[in-house]
DNA sequence: CCTATGTCATGACGAATGTCACGGGCAGGT
DNA sequence: ACCTGCCCGTGACATTCGTCATGACATAGG
Protein backbone atom coordinates (compact mmCIF):
# COMPACT_ATOMS: atom_id res chain seq x y z
CA UNK A 1 0.00 0.00 0.00
CA UNK A 2 1.40 3.38 -1.13
CA UNK A 3 0.49 5.78 1.01
CA UNK A 4 0.03 9.63 -1.06
CA UNK A 5 -0.55 13.54 0.03
CA UNK A 6 -2.09 15.43 -2.40
CA UNK A 7 -1.01 19.47 -2.64
CA UNK A 8 -3.48 20.87 -4.87
CA UNK A 9 -5.26 24.48 -4.74
CA UNK A 10 -7.88 24.17 -6.72
CA UNK A 11 -10.55 21.99 -4.76
CA UNK A 12 -12.48 20.54 -7.48
CA UNK A 13 -9.40 19.18 -9.12
CA UNK A 14 -8.00 17.63 -6.12
CA UNK A 15 -11.48 16.09 -4.66
CA UNK A 16 -11.56 14.36 -8.68
CA UNK A 17 -7.30 13.40 -8.50
CA UNK A 18 -8.52 11.91 -4.60
CA UNK A 19 -11.11 10.23 -6.45
CA UNK A 20 -9.21 8.83 -9.30
CA UNK A 21 -6.48 7.32 -6.90
CA UNK A 22 -9.04 6.06 -4.54
CA UNK A 23 -9.94 3.27 -7.69
CA UNK A 24 -6.57 1.67 -7.53
CA UNK A 25 -6.40 -0.61 -5.18
CA UNK A 26 -2.66 -0.07 -4.18
CA UNK A 27 -3.03 3.67 -3.93
CA UNK A 28 -4.15 5.75 -0.65
CA UNK A 29 -4.89 9.28 -0.04
CA UNK A 30 -3.87 9.75 3.33
CA UNK A 31 -3.70 13.78 3.70
CA UNK A 32 -5.20 16.63 1.03
CA UNK A 33 -3.98 20.86 1.37
CA UNK A 34 -4.65 23.35 -0.53
CA UNK A 35 -1.93 25.82 0.11
CA UNK A 36 1.95 24.99 -0.25
CA UNK A 37 3.09 26.06 2.95
CA UNK A 38 0.81 23.36 4.12
CA UNK A 39 2.60 20.40 3.03
CA UNK A 40 5.39 20.08 5.27
CA UNK A 41 3.18 20.16 8.87
CA UNK A 42 0.96 17.94 6.85
CA UNK A 43 3.69 15.11 5.60
CA UNK A 44 4.92 15.39 9.20
CA UNK A 45 1.84 14.27 10.21
CA UNK A 46 0.67 11.89 7.63
CA UNK A 47 4.40 10.54 6.77
CA UNK A 48 2.95 9.79 3.17
CA UNK A 49 5.38 7.46 0.60
CA UNK A 50 4.80 9.82 -1.84
CA UNK A 51 3.91 13.62 -2.55
CA UNK A 52 2.52 15.35 -4.90
CA UNK A 53 2.47 18.65 -5.55
CA UNK A 54 0.94 21.02 -7.82
CA UNK A 55 3.23 24.29 -8.75
CA UNK A 56 1.34 27.23 -8.30
CA UNK A 57 -0.42 27.32 -4.96
CA UNK A 58 -0.76 30.09 -2.53
CA UNK A 59 1.28 30.37 0.39
CA UNK A 60 4.15 28.74 -1.21
CA UNK A 61 5.05 26.88 -4.40
CA UNK A 62 4.92 23.40 -5.06
CA UNK A 63 8.79 24.48 -5.95
CA UNK A 64 9.52 25.00 -2.71
CA UNK A 65 7.70 23.13 -0.94
CA UNK A 66 9.85 20.08 -2.52
CA UNK A 67 12.93 21.97 -0.68
CA UNK A 68 11.36 22.44 2.35
CA UNK A 69 10.58 17.93 2.04
CA UNK A 70 13.96 17.06 0.91
CA UNK A 71 15.52 18.98 3.47
CA UNK A 72 13.11 18.03 6.80
CA UNK A 73 11.80 14.57 5.60
CA UNK A 74 13.91 13.66 3.09
CA UNK A 75 12.84 9.85 2.62
CA UNK A 76 9.79 10.92 0.83
CA UNK A 77 9.32 10.90 -2.62
CA UNK A 78 8.21 13.98 -4.49
CA UNK A 79 6.00 14.11 -8.06
CA UNK A 80 5.51 17.47 -9.31
CA UNK A 81 2.15 17.89 -11.18
CA UNK A 82 1.75 20.83 -12.92
CA UNK A 83 -0.64 22.51 -15.68
CA UNK A 84 2.45 24.75 -17.71
CA UNK A 85 5.05 23.10 -19.13
CA UNK A 86 7.60 25.45 -18.73
CA UNK A 87 11.35 24.27 -18.95
CA UNK A 88 12.65 26.27 -15.75
CA UNK A 89 10.46 24.80 -13.63
CA UNK A 90 11.36 21.06 -14.38
CA UNK A 91 15.20 21.77 -13.58
CA UNK A 92 13.96 23.53 -10.65
CA UNK A 93 12.07 21.21 -9.94
CA UNK A 94 15.20 18.62 -10.46
CA UNK A 95 17.38 20.71 -8.44
CA UNK A 96 14.49 20.79 -5.44
CA UNK A 97 14.82 16.96 -5.37
CA UNK A 98 11.96 15.99 -7.22
CA UNK A 99 11.36 12.37 -8.53
CA UNK A 100 9.06 13.35 -11.20
CA UNK A 101 7.94 15.75 -13.25
CA UNK A 102 4.00 15.32 -14.73
CA UNK A 103 2.21 17.44 -16.76
CA UNK A 104 -1.95 17.88 -16.33
CA UNK A 105 -1.85 17.33 -20.11
CA UNK A 106 -1.20 13.63 -19.55
CA UNK A 107 -3.95 11.19 -19.10
CA UNK A 108 -5.12 10.57 -15.90
CA UNK A 109 -3.74 6.76 -15.87
CA UNK A 110 -0.34 8.01 -15.76
CA UNK A 111 -0.68 9.80 -12.65
CA UNK A 112 -1.31 5.82 -10.60
CA UNK A 113 1.42 4.45 -12.53
CA UNK A 114 3.97 7.52 -12.09
CA UNK A 115 3.47 7.36 -7.90
CA UNK A 116 3.97 3.65 -8.52
CA UNK A 117 7.48 4.33 -10.12
CA UNK A 118 8.31 7.53 -8.08
CA UNK A 119 8.26 5.00 -4.87
CA UNK A 120 9.77 2.60 -6.90
CA UNK A 121 12.64 5.03 -6.69
CA UNK A 122 12.67 5.84 -10.38
CA UNK A 123 12.97 8.95 -12.02
CA UNK A 124 10.03 10.45 -13.82
CA UNK A 125 10.06 12.75 -17.05
CA UNK A 126 8.58 14.01 -19.35
CA UNK A 127 10.89 13.44 -22.31
CA UNK A 128 9.99 16.40 -24.60
CA UNK A 129 10.01 18.75 -21.75
CA UNK A 130 13.14 17.45 -20.59
CA UNK A 131 14.89 18.64 -23.97
CA UNK A 132 13.24 21.57 -23.95
CA UNK A 133 14.80 22.38 -20.68
CA UNK A 134 18.24 21.71 -21.94
CA UNK A 135 17.78 23.83 -24.89
CA UNK A 136 16.74 26.88 -23.19
CA UNK A 137 19.18 26.60 -20.60
CA UNK A 138 18.94 28.28 -17.03
CA UNK A 139 18.34 31.65 -16.55
CA UNK A 140 21.35 34.03 -17.56
CA UNK A 141 20.32 36.78 -14.64
CA UNK A 142 21.91 37.23 -11.58
CA UNK A 143 20.13 37.41 -8.58
CA UNK A 144 19.29 40.90 -8.36
CA UNK A 145 18.30 40.97 -11.68
CA UNK A 146 15.62 38.36 -11.14
CA UNK A 147 14.76 40.78 -8.17
CA UNK A 148 14.05 43.91 -10.05
CA UNK A 149 12.15 41.27 -13.22
CA UNK A 150 9.93 40.14 -10.32
CA UNK A 151 8.92 43.25 -9.50
CA UNK A 152 8.51 44.79 -12.55
CA UNK A 153 5.94 42.26 -13.15
CA UNK A 154 3.48 44.11 -11.01
CA UNK A 155 4.45 48.06 -10.69
CA UNK A 156 4.06 50.18 -13.42
CA UNK A 157 6.73 53.34 -13.60
CA UNK A 158 9.99 52.84 -13.02
CA UNK A 159 10.21 55.14 -9.95
CA UNK A 160 7.40 53.08 -8.41
CA UNK A 161 9.90 49.58 -9.15
CA UNK A 162 12.97 52.24 -7.82
CA UNK A 163 11.05 52.88 -4.50
CA UNK A 164 10.08 49.51 -4.29
CA UNK A 165 13.50 48.03 -4.59
CA UNK A 166 15.05 50.92 -2.56
CA UNK A 167 16.97 51.87 -5.82
CA UNK A 168 18.25 54.90 -7.44
CA UNK A 169 15.98 54.89 -10.72
CA UNK A 170 18.81 55.13 -12.84
CA UNK A 171 20.00 51.64 -11.44
CA UNK A 172 16.71 50.54 -12.14
CA UNK A 173 16.89 51.23 -15.77
CA UNK A 174 20.59 49.99 -15.86
CA UNK A 175 19.37 46.95 -14.42
CA UNK A 176 16.39 46.57 -16.75
CA UNK A 177 18.70 47.17 -19.74
CA UNK A 178 21.23 44.53 -18.58
CA UNK A 179 17.91 42.05 -18.31
CA UNK A 180 16.54 43.10 -21.88
CA UNK A 181 19.66 42.85 -23.41
CA UNK A 182 20.45 39.20 -21.97
CA UNK A 183 17.06 38.34 -23.14
CA UNK A 184 17.68 39.33 -26.62
CA UNK A 185 14.09 41.46 -26.19
CA UNK A 186 13.21 44.78 -26.96
CA UNK A 187 11.25 46.28 -23.25
CA UNK A 188 10.60 45.10 -20.25
CA UNK A 189 7.28 43.97 -21.12
CA UNK A 190 8.55 41.46 -23.07
CA UNK A 191 11.42 40.35 -20.92
CA UNK A 192 8.87 39.67 -18.37
CA UNK A 193 6.73 37.97 -20.69
CA UNK A 194 9.64 35.73 -22.03
CA UNK A 195 11.05 34.99 -18.32
CA UNK A 196 7.40 33.85 -17.17
CA UNK A 197 6.94 31.52 -20.14
CA UNK A 198 10.59 30.12 -19.64
CA UNK A 199 9.41 29.54 -16.26
CA UNK A 200 12.42 32.01 -15.03
CA UNK A 201 10.30 33.57 -12.87
CA UNK B 1 -30.20 9.19 -15.78
CA UNK B 2 -28.45 12.38 -16.57
CA UNK B 3 -26.17 12.34 -19.53
CA UNK B 4 -22.92 14.26 -19.18
CA UNK B 5 -20.55 15.86 -22.10
CA UNK B 6 -17.20 16.74 -20.07
CA UNK B 7 -15.15 19.43 -22.13
CA UNK B 8 -12.10 20.24 -20.55
CA UNK B 9 -8.54 20.40 -22.35
CA UNK B 10 -6.25 18.67 -19.25
CA UNK B 11 -6.60 14.95 -19.90
CA UNK B 12 -5.43 14.17 -16.09
CA UNK B 13 -8.26 16.84 -15.05
CA UNK B 14 -10.74 15.58 -17.45
CA UNK B 15 -10.26 11.75 -16.31
CA UNK B 16 -10.19 13.03 -12.92
CA UNK B 17 -13.66 14.37 -13.21
CA UNK B 18 -14.88 11.86 -15.34
CA UNK B 19 -13.77 9.39 -12.18
CA UNK B 20 -15.24 11.62 -9.89
CA UNK B 21 -19.09 11.46 -11.88
CA UNK B 22 -18.76 7.89 -12.20
CA UNK B 23 -18.97 7.45 -8.23
CA UNK B 24 -22.58 8.99 -8.65
CA UNK B 25 -25.81 6.83 -9.28
CA UNK B 26 -27.32 9.32 -11.44
CA UNK B 27 -24.88 10.54 -13.95
CA UNK B 28 -23.11 8.98 -16.48
CA UNK B 29 -20.09 10.88 -18.53
CA UNK B 30 -21.25 9.57 -22.25
CA UNK B 31 -18.74 11.65 -24.53
CA UNK B 32 -14.91 13.16 -23.68
CA UNK B 33 -13.69 16.05 -25.65
CA UNK B 34 -10.22 17.93 -25.54
CA UNK B 35 -10.84 20.86 -27.62
CA UNK B 36 -13.52 23.38 -27.89
CA UNK B 37 -13.82 22.87 -31.52
CA UNK B 38 -14.93 19.11 -30.91
CA UNK B 39 -18.01 19.80 -28.77
CA UNK B 40 -20.49 20.79 -31.27
CA UNK B 41 -19.70 17.61 -33.06
CA UNK B 42 -19.31 15.63 -30.19
CA UNK B 43 -22.75 16.83 -28.66
CA UNK B 44 -24.61 16.04 -31.98
CA UNK B 45 -23.66 12.36 -31.41
CA UNK B 46 -23.90 11.86 -27.96
CA UNK B 47 -26.74 14.07 -27.09
CA UNK B 48 -26.06 14.70 -23.64
CA UNK B 49 -28.34 16.27 -21.13
CA UNK B 50 -25.67 18.89 -19.71
CA UNK B 51 -22.18 20.19 -21.28
CA UNK B 52 -19.53 20.92 -19.13
CA UNK B 53 -17.32 23.26 -20.09
CA UNK B 54 -13.93 24.46 -19.28
CA UNK B 55 -13.18 27.80 -20.63
CA UNK B 56 -9.36 27.90 -21.66
CA UNK B 57 -9.38 25.28 -23.93
CA UNK B 58 -7.51 25.17 -27.56
CA UNK B 59 -9.83 25.64 -31.08
CA UNK B 60 -12.39 27.08 -29.31
CA UNK B 61 -13.00 28.88 -26.27
CA UNK B 62 -15.75 27.10 -24.09
CA UNK B 63 -17.78 30.57 -23.94
CA UNK B 64 -17.65 30.36 -27.90
CA UNK B 65 -18.56 26.75 -27.80
CA UNK B 66 -21.69 27.86 -25.26
CA UNK B 67 -23.00 29.97 -27.69
CA UNK B 68 -22.86 27.48 -30.87
CA UNK B 69 -24.74 24.86 -28.35
CA UNK B 70 -27.36 27.41 -27.77
CA UNK B 71 -27.61 27.92 -31.64
CA UNK B 72 -27.58 24.26 -32.70
CA UNK B 73 -28.60 22.32 -29.66
CA UNK B 74 -30.72 24.32 -27.65
CA UNK B 75 -32.15 21.56 -25.35
CA UNK B 76 -29.09 20.85 -24.16
CA UNK B 77 -27.69 22.74 -20.74
CA UNK B 78 -24.96 24.25 -20.17
CA UNK B 79 -22.38 24.17 -17.63
CA UNK B 80 -19.09 26.43 -17.13
CA UNK B 81 -16.58 25.75 -15.10
CA UNK B 82 -13.78 27.39 -15.08
CA UNK B 83 -10.14 28.22 -13.00
CA UNK B 84 -10.82 31.63 -13.33
CA UNK B 85 -13.10 34.43 -11.08
CA UNK B 86 -13.14 36.44 -14.17
CA UNK B 87 -16.17 38.65 -13.46
CA UNK B 88 -16.18 39.43 -17.33
CA UNK B 89 -16.22 35.46 -17.48
CA UNK B 90 -19.43 35.19 -15.79
CA UNK B 91 -21.19 38.30 -17.80
CA UNK B 92 -20.57 36.51 -21.25
CA UNK B 93 -21.21 33.07 -19.70
CA UNK B 94 -24.56 33.94 -19.20
CA UNK B 95 -24.99 36.26 -22.71
CA UNK B 96 -24.03 32.64 -24.07
CA UNK B 97 -27.11 31.08 -22.31
CA UNK B 98 -25.05 28.95 -19.45
CA UNK B 99 -27.20 27.79 -16.93
CA UNK B 100 -24.16 27.83 -14.66
CA UNK B 101 -21.13 29.03 -13.24
CA UNK B 102 -18.24 26.91 -11.33
CA UNK B 103 -15.35 28.11 -9.84
CA UNK B 104 -12.52 24.82 -9.65
CA UNK B 105 -12.04 26.53 -6.57
CA UNK B 106 -15.25 25.05 -5.46
CA UNK B 107 -15.54 21.38 -3.58
CA UNK B 108 -15.81 18.58 -5.91
CA UNK B 109 -19.32 17.50 -4.27
CA UNK B 110 -20.56 20.56 -5.99
CA UNK B 111 -20.04 19.39 -9.68
CA UNK B 112 -21.94 16.79 -9.74
CA UNK B 113 -24.95 18.94 -7.52
CA UNK B 114 -24.20 21.42 -10.30
CA UNK B 115 -24.96 18.96 -12.98
CA UNK B 116 -27.86 18.14 -11.21
CA UNK B 117 -29.78 21.57 -10.36
CA UNK B 118 -28.48 22.59 -14.25
CA UNK B 119 -30.45 19.58 -15.71
CA UNK B 120 -33.43 20.64 -13.72
CA UNK B 121 -33.21 23.69 -15.19
CA UNK B 122 -32.33 25.90 -12.36
CA UNK B 123 -29.51 28.47 -12.43
CA UNK B 124 -26.11 27.55 -10.34
CA UNK B 125 -23.81 31.11 -10.11
CA UNK B 126 -21.55 31.52 -7.44
CA UNK B 127 -22.82 34.30 -5.08
CA UNK B 128 -19.73 36.27 -4.70
CA UNK B 129 -18.67 36.23 -8.14
CA UNK B 130 -21.87 38.07 -9.59
CA UNK B 131 -21.68 41.06 -7.07
CA UNK B 132 -18.44 41.10 -8.73
CA UNK B 133 -19.88 41.19 -12.09
CA UNK B 134 -22.14 43.80 -11.21
CA UNK B 135 -19.56 45.61 -10.19
CA UNK B 136 -16.97 45.88 -12.50
CA UNK B 137 -19.59 46.21 -15.00
CA UNK B 138 -19.38 45.86 -18.95
CA UNK B 139 -16.30 46.53 -20.97
CA UNK B 140 -16.01 49.77 -21.80
CA UNK B 141 -13.76 49.11 -24.69
CA UNK B 142 -15.38 49.46 -28.88
CA UNK B 143 -14.83 46.20 -30.38
CA UNK B 144 -12.22 48.02 -32.31
CA UNK B 145 -10.15 49.29 -29.18
CA UNK B 146 -10.88 45.47 -27.85
CA UNK B 147 -8.87 44.20 -31.23
CA UNK B 148 -5.59 46.94 -30.65
CA UNK B 149 -5.78 45.71 -26.98
CA UNK B 150 -5.55 41.90 -28.16
CA UNK B 151 -3.03 42.29 -30.28
CA UNK B 152 -1.17 44.66 -27.78
CA UNK B 153 -0.93 41.54 -25.49
CA UNK B 154 1.39 40.03 -27.49
CA UNK B 155 3.40 42.49 -29.91
CA UNK B 156 6.35 44.89 -28.37
CA UNK B 157 6.68 47.97 -29.95
CA UNK B 158 3.94 50.24 -31.53
CA UNK B 159 4.82 49.48 -35.21
CA UNK B 160 4.61 46.17 -34.57
CA UNK B 161 1.43 46.89 -33.28
CA UNK B 162 0.36 48.96 -36.26
CA UNK B 163 1.62 46.71 -38.74
CA UNK B 164 0.21 43.58 -37.52
CA UNK B 165 -3.16 45.83 -37.61
CA UNK B 166 -2.72 47.84 -41.24
CA UNK B 167 -3.01 50.97 -39.33
CA UNK B 168 -1.06 53.71 -38.88
CA UNK B 169 1.54 54.24 -35.71
CA UNK B 170 -0.06 57.36 -34.57
CA UNK B 171 -3.78 55.73 -34.66
CA UNK B 172 -2.40 53.03 -32.91
CA UNK B 173 -1.46 55.22 -30.60
CA UNK B 174 -4.86 56.98 -30.19
CA UNK B 175 -6.37 53.82 -29.40
CA UNK B 176 -4.06 52.70 -27.19
CA UNK B 177 -4.96 55.93 -25.23
CA UNK B 178 -8.25 55.95 -25.59
CA UNK B 179 -8.07 52.49 -23.76
CA UNK B 180 -5.73 53.58 -20.94
CA UNK B 181 -8.10 56.29 -20.80
CA UNK B 182 -10.93 54.37 -20.32
CA UNK B 183 -9.65 51.93 -18.49
CA UNK B 184 -7.87 54.43 -15.29
CA UNK B 185 -3.97 53.09 -15.85
CA UNK B 186 -0.68 54.63 -16.53
CA UNK B 187 0.41 51.67 -19.45
CA UNK B 188 -0.74 49.58 -22.04
CA UNK B 189 0.83 46.71 -20.19
CA UNK B 190 -1.51 48.10 -17.10
CA UNK B 191 -4.05 47.90 -19.50
CA UNK B 192 -3.56 44.49 -20.52
CA UNK B 193 -3.47 43.35 -17.03
CA UNK B 194 -6.73 45.38 -15.93
CA UNK B 195 -8.33 43.72 -18.80
CA UNK B 196 -7.02 40.28 -18.69
CA UNK B 197 -8.25 39.75 -14.89
CA UNK B 198 -11.92 41.64 -15.62
CA UNK B 199 -12.53 38.74 -18.36
CA UNK B 200 -12.65 41.56 -21.17
CA UNK B 201 -9.71 40.40 -23.30
C1' DC C 1 -30.86 67.36 -41.42
C1' DC C 2 -28.13 67.48 -37.67
C1' DT C 3 -25.65 65.17 -34.14
C1' DA C 4 -23.21 61.74 -31.77
C1' DT C 5 -20.04 58.11 -32.06
C1' DG C 6 -16.45 55.33 -33.89
C1' DT C 7 -12.51 54.86 -37.06
C1' DC C 8 -8.46 56.56 -39.26
C1' DA C 9 -4.96 59.87 -39.82
C1' DT C 10 -1.35 63.77 -38.98
C1' DG C 11 1.65 66.61 -36.29
C1' DA C 12 3.56 68.36 -32.12
C1' DC C 13 4.70 68.30 -27.20
C1' DG C 14 6.46 66.47 -22.78
C1' DA C 15 7.44 62.50 -20.18
C1' DA C 16 9.06 57.92 -19.71
C1' DT C 17 12.18 54.50 -21.33
C1' DG C 18 16.33 52.11 -23.00
C1' DT C 19 21.29 52.70 -23.96
C1' DC C 20 25.84 54.03 -23.14
C1' DA C 21 30.03 55.60 -20.78
C1' DC C 22 31.91 56.15 -16.57
C1' DG C 23 33.18 55.42 -11.67
C1' DG C 24 33.32 53.40 -6.88
C1' DG C 25 32.75 49.45 -3.69
C1' DC C 26 32.80 44.62 -2.65
C1' DA C 27 33.32 39.75 -3.04
C1' DG C 28 35.74 35.41 -5.02
C1' DG C 29 39.30 33.19 -7.51
C1' DT C 30 44.31 32.96 -9.79
C1' DA D 1 48.06 41.75 -5.56
C1' DC D 2 45.38 41.38 -9.47
C1' DC D 3 41.52 40.50 -12.23
C1' DT D 4 36.73 39.51 -12.83
C1' DG D 5 31.97 39.87 -11.98
C1' DC D 6 28.19 41.86 -9.62
C1' DC D 7 25.96 45.79 -7.42
C1' DC D 8 25.01 50.69 -7.12
C1' DG D 9 25.07 55.19 -8.76
C1' DT D 10 25.37 59.46 -12.13
C1' DG D 11 24.73 62.00 -16.32
C1' DA D 12 23.78 62.44 -21.19
C1' DC D 13 21.51 60.91 -25.33
C1' DA D 14 18.11 59.18 -28.72
C1' DT D 15 14.00 56.68 -29.07
C1' DT D 16 9.61 55.38 -27.76
C1' DC D 17 5.34 56.34 -25.57
C1' DG D 18 1.19 58.73 -24.01
C1' DT D 19 -1.47 63.03 -24.77
C1' DC D 20 -3.68 66.52 -27.19
C1' DA D 21 -5.64 69.28 -31.00
C1' DT D 22 -7.45 68.81 -35.32
C1' DG D 23 -9.67 67.01 -39.38
C1' DA D 24 -11.99 63.59 -42.66
C1' DC D 25 -15.12 59.88 -43.37
C1' DA D 26 -18.90 56.61 -42.33
C1' DT D 27 -22.90 55.03 -39.72
C1' DA D 28 -26.84 55.25 -36.78
C1' DG D 29 -30.51 57.93 -34.24
C1' DG D 30 -33.44 61.71 -33.17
Amino acid sequence: MISVLLAEDQAMVRGALASLLALEGDLEVVAEVARGDEVLTAARAAEPDVVVLDIEMPGRSGLEAAEDLRRELPGTRVLIVTTFGRPGYLRRAIDAGACGFLLKDAPASELAAAIRRAHAGEQVVDPGLAVAALRDGVSPLTAREHEVLVSARESGTIADLAARLHLSPGTTRNHLSSIIGKLGVANRAEAVRMAEERGWL
